[in-house]
DNA sequence: ATTTATGGTCAACTATAGTTTACTTATACA
DNA sequence: TGTATAAGTAAACTATAGTTGACCATAAAT
């Protein structure tokens, strides 16, 4: 692995992971190396997170792969878990209020 | 419905509901909202984008109702069709004065 | 008043995400 | 070495998201 580094705990051991440039463009890929980054930053197993949110290890695995054919909802709760959140970006250009206009806003 | 204007077209109707504060943290519903907004700016109907992702109506409609229990895939196709991305936020860089999520969507 | 277009719901069915259990691989440390 | 812990995979099954098609309600044109 090559963007991983090896650290140990008391008796643990935990593969950490970098954390992605939050800075540039999302992709679902990002979103799975965050989580994963965040998890190992926090030393936590996969079991212990699959445990506390009652979501399976392959679900869980699933997501840290950025495998998109899982349910936002476990997405969001593995988030919320890691302290993780998402900021919405629109591509539109300053719309100014709620006026009514002929203009296209966005 | 509160907030939301109507607008006439060449022949068309499009009820125009209103962009949700973007600044504001994160939720599901954030989220819903945005996407309605963006596509009734956009002057899109239900159908345009259920059509053109390949989604069925029901599920859009679960996405813009704030559902969570939907494939991040589906929802992701619908952002980017509209002009919507998400920014990755972590909380280990001091968020200090973020005023907390009061809406569970859990 | 009728027609037309849109949003929204519902039921039955289909597709697939998610689970459990077990097994394998890999790493760290004694 | 060998042992213990964690990551990852696979198969069979279950739960449920998603689809289709019909239907209703509303608003806006004619």
């Amino acid at each position: 692995m090559s963007d991983s580094s090896v650290k140990k705990t008391l008796g643990r051991v935990v593969k950490r992971t970098e954390m992605p440039e939050l800075s540039k463009p999302f992709s679902p890929m990002q979103l799975a190396k965050a989580i994963t980054a965040k998890r190992t930053g926090m030393k936590l197993t996969l079991v212990d997170v699959s445990q506390a949110l009652a979501i399976s290890k392959p679900t869980l695995i699933k997501i840290e792969k950025g495998d998109v054919t899982v349910q936002l909802h476990n997405v969001l709760k593995v988030m919320e878990y890691l302290g993780l959140s998402f900021s919405l970006v629109s591509d539109d250009i300053a719309h100014s209020n709620d006026e009514v206009s002929d203009e296209q806003w966005y």
